[in-house]
DNA sequence: AAACAGGTGCTAA
DNA sequence: TTAGCACCTGTT
């Protein structure tokens, strides 16, 4: 299985504890109605999960709707060099995946790797307890946390790739998300490699470098593209060790991503939050200090640094995900009228 | 048509 | 440390 240096020691006592439970839970099966060229397997997911929250909410930009061949509603994706559509079945409670098993290594290699992508290994029912009680430290924050929470119940922060996290906020930068979806996925087909269904792999440091900056700004990245060609650079001279990196004080690793050129604050604190599932960074974006400010700071003009810093003070060890959910919150749900000013 | 978009680099107080 | 401005380019 694919696991990326530091996932492993963060995980190591969960994944022996569970290993096996999490066999009993696999069953490798055909699943029926699908094309013999397909292969399947479910996965039985310990809590819950909102696989629309979780793939749309704006944390990773390769994941799209399509029609299965069962006429449900999947999404399509790729799973480190496996392309793959998922599924979830809220009635068993199972987490349905299709790929090309002449692709992926192993159907429970596969397994593991779905395990650890959704991070199903979260204790979503403690964060959640957590997180409220947080919210209520002061009257005026209402139950705000408990909405946002309500309106994504299973929207789970999810563990990419550091690299492919890493390119994909330098991109993210200045744009909207369709605008960032189509960047990252013409990169994926002009210089990844096929990963089945149709998909392509994630291209490596390598790729960037080789491809050098007209490659890159084949895909309308624009002024982002010497970024993207830094970030290859100092990856691959080890000037930036991402597997190293792991093991490292978040304060350190966030010095360290903000070598890279057009890696700032809030770049640099997504990459550990959705690269290295440091669960206590606090990314702010326009949207995040928006509603730190609304909610939880009295309505004041805050800056980015004031704004991350309540958010840390208030949530501690769970400030990832309470950012996810505020600002899903605040982009979907919370009357845009409502918002001061704008 | 013109402003806007998950910010960041650069320069100057 | 912090404020102010330009920035590629597709979307709204």
């Amino acid at each position: 299985m694919r696991l990326e240096a530091g996932y492993i020691d963060r995980l190591a006592s969960y994944i022996a504890l569970e290993s096996e439970r999490l066999k009993l839970d696999v069953e490798y099966s055909e699943i029926c109605d699908v094309p013999e060229t397909f292969a399947g397997l479910k996965i039985k997911v310990p809590g819950f999960l909102d696989l629309k929250s979780t793939l749309e909410c704006g944390q990773a930009f390769r994941w799209r709707k399509v029609c299965g061949p069962d006429a449900c509603i999947w999404y399509k994706g790729v799973l480190g060099s496996t392309g793959v559509m998922v599924r979830f079945d809220t009635s068993s409670s199972k987490l349905l995946v299709l790929y090309d098993d002449k692709i992926a290594e192993t159907h429970h290699a596969l397994a593991w790797e779905v395990f650890n992508y959704f991070s199903l290994d979260d204790d979503l029912k403690t964060i959640y307890q957590f997180l409220a009680k947080a919210d209520a430290v002061h009257a005026r924050a209402g139950a705000v946390m408990q909405e946002a929470i309500r309106h994504a119940c299973g929207l789970r922060i999810l563990r990419q790739g550091p690299w492919e996290c890493l390119v994909s906020y330098i991109v993210s930068t200045n744009k909207n998300i369709p605008a960032i979806s189509k960047i990252i996925q013409h990169f994926c087909s002009a210089m990844g490699s096929p990963a089945g269904l149709g998909e392509y792999t994630f291209p490596s440091p390598e790729r960037f470098l080789a491809a050098g900056l007209d490659g890159i700004r084949r895909s309308k990245c624009g002024y982002r593209a010497p970024y993207i060609l830094d970030a290859a650079a100092k990856v691959l001279n080890n000037e930036v060790n991402l597997d190293e990196l792991s093991n490292m004080p978040t304060k350190e690793a966030r010095q360290q991503l903000q070598t890279i050129k057009g890696v700032g604050p809030k770049v640099a604190d997504c990459v550990l939050l959705f690269g290295y599932h440091r669960l206590d960074v606090f990314p702010v974006d326009v949207w995040i200090a928006r509603s730190m400010s609304h909610f939880y700071m009295g309505g004041n003009n805050v800056t980015p640094k004031s704004a991350r810093e309540e958010g840390r003070r208030r949530f501690g060890p769970f400030a990832g995900y309470a950012q996810q959910y505020l600002f899903n919150y605040a982009r979907n749900v919370f009357d845009k009228e409502a918002w001061p000013e704008r």
